[in-house]
Parts: structure tokens; C-alpha cells; sequence
RNA sequence: GCCCCUAUAGCUCAGUUGGAUAGAGUACUGGCCUCCGAAGCCAGGAGCGCAGGUUCGAAUCCUGCUAGGGGCACCA
């Protein structure tokens, strides 16, 4: 990475000075090197003197003026300037960049791969929809954050495990079934044995699920004949038609996602915490352990969690009266597994915005559990919004009315919808444009950055077909000359930075915006210069230049779960 | 009422740990294919919600205000 490089020889000038006894500090602080704006020449830039200034009791300017007469550039700059208010602008050599570029072409998909990570074992638990419906829109882009999110961390050198935690009891499972069960017993013309018919009677008063896909499941079961194989005996009852709707939604979740190009290591249910181990459940276990530590007491004949002594605004139930565990007890026995049992180093929770009032209650889950909160960290997705040619699509996840993720896919395509969901940061609430994401334009920049790619691809076929007879391993790189060439080499030696950018921040956005950048300037270059000429030395050098910016491309969109066609 | 997020060009958004003259896309207008893909390129305007503060330097940090979204369960 050249921006380590440099980091290299500032420290070792600035270290320099130190042994020449003139500067009296304990140690090098840390300073920045970035890419200076467009209008400063220069290729990196470096705040170092401003920093130290202050310690060393002199201008800037001065600062500058000595460690840049230390620098040792060779190898890497062809010049070092000091600029504005002591900025050392470092200009890299044309021959560092011709080399940069080899290193890509040779390196192929692993360029850019820096072991940040160090094999530690990281976890992403994402999407986590209730199974209580078909996913929405904004389900899919916790689906894509997530899945591309762990395409980056892996390729960053994590050991990364990507999860999804299925909430299947409780008591929305239990409305579910109970709303089936009523679908059913319509459908079915009242074929619902008597002791499910008290049961409705019982539960009348509730509110419901609504939406035809309830009606449908139930349909499924009825066409099954399931139910008559069972009806009247223990196992019968709302059980099993919650369990019969959780496996149906279950499978449209899992096709769902499959569509959009996300697959998980592991589904975990919820009810393998209320499973008896011996003679406890895992959900037993932590409030015995809790309990012990001090973190419970009884009041009102509930089971509280002190949270309020750990970060949150106050404390919660985790024994309900009845006797009942909540969903908070739930989710203790949860992260006790993915810490304490899995052994997961790191757990990222990939949640909607709306949830971001439980993230303090479970920070302090984790403190009491013994373990660091730092090592949860929690990615808050702001809500999308459809729109179809501009106009807000209203749904309502109650009335069961919603445009479903499945249908978005059908509609729009798998890496368009990808591609929507990450271009923004997670912060920022999402515009989703059905209409514009259709189109198949320049409006839609999906297109603009594979178009690239096709474009590169159709290049070398056309090059293959004019038959020039190139010499391999005599490559002559510096018969690129032209500061357009240039600049785009040091726009894909950047590349390195942005994945770095993204492990650091967990946020892929980065890629997206730097992939566009970089199509752009590609398809600018393109149309500017001619990539196969007479001159077979100047075309055998822009291939490898192109073939440089194709590698890239692939390497990011494929980072992103989006397609990378060769033709279009 | 309390908490979180957001406010940047007409619109949708970038802006790296506080750095230099704040960038894209889109829309609008005009130009560019005898030539590797015109799903492309080139040229043209305007902006950090408001008021203070911190400092060599603020879109970025702090305080107050305004507006929008979300959250404040023995639901998940």
C-alpha cells in the first residue's frame, strides 16, 4: 500500500531528527496521510508537522522545512513540497505507479488484501426477520449490508461467520398461528377440532395478522391434509399450526435471500435456548448466572435486569409475572451463547434504526455476562422508502399491506437491488425508486460501473481478434505517459485504502462511491485516447492498464455480491 | 416529555481521524460515433438549516434553537 510507504519514511525522518538529539519528544504522535483536494498537485498529503508544531515551539512551516530535508524518497517520490500552512505533499514517481499496476495485474483478485484482521473470529448476525411474514424492502437491505459486510471483512482477513436468528416462539409466533388457525378453520369450513375452536373463542380479541399470504399458508396446509392426520391429539392444537406457518415463511425467507445472492452459515431458533440440557435450559442457565452476579431481583412478581446500572435508561423484565421469559431473557442466553460458548471475538448486530433503543439494554447484557460491550457493536440501518416514479408507496407491515422484497427482486433484478440498498451510508434513510432502478440508463448507476466492465472485456476480445502479436513479459509500461493514464493508475493503487476504509467503519458504502469513481474515470479515458493502435508497444501497455481497472471493478463488485457481466 | 438519527446544488446523496479553493449523479442547455460498445464522453450554475463557541484551521467537535424521521412494553 503506498500510503504505508510513506508512513514509512515520515516516521523514519522524523526519527531520524530525534536521534540527532535536536528534538526533544517521547514519541512520534499520530498524524494523517490522505489524498490532498483536486485543486493541490500532489498525490498524498501529510498533516505531520502541523501536529507537531505545538510540542516542538515552532511554526508549522518549519517543522515541515526539516523533516522533509530527511525524507529519503527513493523508490517512491519523484518530488516532496511543503505547501499551505506546512502540508508535505508527496508526489509519487511515475516508476512506483507502473509497478503499483503490476502488482495488480499479477495479483489478480487478491490485490488489495491486507491481513487486518488476523483470523479473528467475528460474527454478523443479520436480517433476523421475525418469521411472522414475508421479508420487506427494508429487510433487504440489512441483507445487503450484512452479507457485503462479511465479503469484506473475510477478504480483510476475519474469520467471519454470517447469521441469522430466527425468533420462532413468543408471542407473536403465537398470534401467527393463531391468525392461520382462523384462516384454516374458514377454509376448511369449521374442520377445527373443538378444543382449537375454544382456543380461537379465547383469542378472538387480539389482534390478528392480516395479508393474503396468512390465508395462503393456510390454504397449504389444508391442501396437505397435515392437520386431519393429527387433529385431536396432544401435539395438535395452535402448536402446530405455528409451527407448520414458521416453516412455510421460513422457506420464503431462505428463497428470498437466496434470490438476492445472501446464503448463511448458520439459522439459529430461538427455541433451542428453551431446550432442556440436562436438567436446564440455556435460558435458566444465564438468569441462574446473572442472578448470582447480582444482576436480578424480584419486584411485582416479575424478574428484573438491573440495566439501569449499565448504561440503559432503566431496567427491564426478564421473567414476566406468568412466569414467561422475555424476549430480553432470550437474547441474554443468545449473545452468553456467541460469546461464552461460541467464542466469537466480535459480534456485529445488524439491526433497522428502529431498534436502536434496545442497543443499551444489550451493551449491558454483555457487561454483565462478563465481556467487553466494545465487542458488540451494533449497525443501525436508517428505514427505506419505495417509490415508483416518485410517488411514496405507503405499507402497512399490520395490514398486511407491502410491497415484499420478492417482489422488488422480481421487478428490478438481484444486483440492481444490491447495488440500492449500498450505495448510501447506513445513516442516511434510502429513496428506493422502483422506476429508476429499472431502467436500464445511465440514470441507473449499477450499469455505469459493469458498463465498464463490458466495455474492458469487449476491448480484449477485439484486440484478440486484430491478432497483434504481443511479447509477453516485455511489457513496457512507460510508454504511459499521458497524465490521464496516470491518474488512473493512482485511482486503482487507492483501492487498498477504500477496503481498508470499509473493515475500519464496517461500512461498504465506500466501495460503492469509489467504484463509480473510478468507472468514470475509465469510460473519460476511454473516450479520449485509443486503446489499440498502430503503435503496438503504446497498446499492449494500455491493455494492461484497462486490465488493471477491469481487475478492480471485479474485485469490488464481487466484494458487493453484484454481477460483473462481461458483455451487456 | 426523554433518547437516537438526519439537515450539504432544484432533486438524490458523497465528503476518510478537524485540514488547503466542499464533490458526484440527476435535471436543464449545447456539442462529440468513417474509429476498441453512445448503457459512453466533453462544456456550462448554484450549496454546508439558524445562532453562538472551541483553534493555526470546522460541513466535520461542543452548546442552544428550528425542521423531518425513528424509538421510549411484562411485543419482538
Amino acid at each position: 500500500m503506498l500510503k504505508k510507504e510513506i508512513e514509512v519514511i515520515i516516521n523514519k525522518a522524523v526519527k531520524q531528527w530525534i536521534e540527532e538529539g535536536q528534538l526533544k519528544i517521547k514519541q512520534i504522535p499520530s498524524f494523517l496521510i490522505e489524498a490532498p483536494p483536486p485543486n493541490i498537485s500532489g498525490d498524498f498529503s501529510c498533516n505531520v508537522a502541523m501536529i507537531m508544531a505545538k510540542e516542538v515551539k515552532t511554526s508549522p512551516y518549519k517543522v515541515a522545512q526539516k523533516i522533509t530535508a530527511l525524507i529519503d524518497t527513493v523508490n517512491i517520490c519523484s518530488k516532496v513540497e511543503i505547501a499551505g500552512a506546512g502540508f508535505i505533499n508527496f508526489f509519487v514517481s511515475s516508476g512506483r505507479l507502473y509497478k503499483e499496476l503490476e502488482i495488480i495485474c499479477k495479483q489478480g483478485k487478491v490485490y488489495g488484501k491486507e491481513n487486518i484482521g488476523k483470523k479473528e473470529l467475528v460474527q454478523i448476525e443479520f436480517v433476523s426477520a421475525n418469521p411472522t411474514g414475508p421479508l420487506h424492502i427494508g429487510h433487504g437491505r440489512g441483507a445487503a449490508i450484512g452479507d457485503a459486510l462479511a465479503n469484506i471483512l473475510s477478504f480483510t482477513g476475519y474469520k467471519v461467520e454470517k447469521e441469522y436468528y430466527l425468533n420462532d416462539r413468543g408471542k407473536q409466533i403465537e398470534v401467527l398461528g393463531c391468525s392461520v388457525m382462523l384462516q384454516y378453520d374458514k377454509i376448511s369450513g369449521q374442520q377445527l377440532d373443538r378444543k382449537e375452536e375454544e382456543y380461537l373463542q379465547e383469542k378472538k380479541s387480539e389482534d390478528m395478522y392480516k395479508g393474503e399470504y396468512i390465508e395462503e399458508i393456510a390454504r397449504k396446509i389444508f391442501k396437505d391434509k397435515k392437520y386431519d392426520k393429527i387433529k385431536g391429539r396432544e401435539d395438535a392444537g395452535h402448536w402446530f399450526f405455528e409451527k407448520e406457518a414458521i416453516k412455510i415463511i421460513q422457506g420464503w425467507i431462505e428463497q428470498v435471500l437466496k434470490d438476492l445472492g445472501v446464503k448463511f452459515n448458520t439459522w439459529f431458533q430461538e427455541s433451542k435456548l428453551y431446550e432442556k440440557k440436562g436438567r436446564q435450559t440455556q435460558i435458566d442457565k444465564v438468569i441462574t448466572l446473572l442472578k448470582k452476579k447480582g444482576y436480578l431481583y424480584d419486584k411485582d412478581e416479575a424478574v428484573w435486569f438491573a440495566s439501569s446500572k449499565l448504561g440503559d435508561e432503566k431496567d427491564r423484565v426478564v421473567i414476566r409475572k406468568n412466569n414467561e421469559p422475555t424476549y430480553l431473557a432470550s437474547d441474554i442466553a443468545y449473545h452468553y451463547n456467541k460469546f461464552i460458548q461460541r467464542k466469537f471475538k466480535k459480534v456485529i448486530n445488524i439491526w433497522g434504526a428502529d431498534h436502536h433503543g434496545y442497543v443499551a439494554r444489550l451493551k449491558g447484557v454483555i457487561t454483565a455476562l462478563g465481556c467487553n460491550p466494545q465487542d458488540l457493536q451494533v449497525i443501525l440501518y436508517q428505514l427505506v422508502s419505495l417509490y415508483r416514479g416518485g410517488k411514496q408507496i405507503a405499507m402497512s407491515t399490520r395490514k398486511g399491506e407491502f410491497v415484499t422484497l420478492s417482489e422488488v427482486i422480481n421487478e428490478v433484478g438481484a444486483d440492481v437491488c444490491r447495488f440500492f440498498f449500498l450505495m448510501r451510508g447506513a445513516n442516511s434513510s434510502l429513496d428506493f425508486d422502483l422506476e429508476i432502478a429499472k431502467k436500464q440508463s445511465p440514470e441507473n448507476p449499477v450499469y455505469y460501473i459493469q458498463y465498464a466492465h463490458a466495455r474492458i472485456c469487449s476491448i480484449f476480445k477485439e484486440a484478440k481478434k486484430r491478432k497483434y502479436s504481443f511479447r509477453k513479459n516485455n511489457i513496457h509500461l512507460e510508454s504511459l505517459k499521458e497524465p490521464e493514464e496516470m491518474e488512473l493508475i493512482k485511482r486503482l493503487a487507492f483501492y487498498p485504502d477504500i477496503i481498508e476504509l470499509c473493515t475500519r467503519k464496517l461500512e461498504p458504502h465506500h466501495l460503492v462511491i469509489y467504484l463509480q469513481d473510478l468507472a468514470k474515470k475509465f469510460h473519460s479515458y476511454y473516450n479520449k485516447f485509443r486503446i489499440l493502435s498502430n503503435d503496438t508497444v503504446l497498446s499492449q501497455a494500455r491493455l494492461e492498464l484497462v486490465k488493471g481497472v477491469k481487475i478492480i471493478i471485479n474485485n469490488g463488485l464481487s466484494l458487493l455480491g453484484v454481477g460483473v457481466p462481461e458483455k451487456m
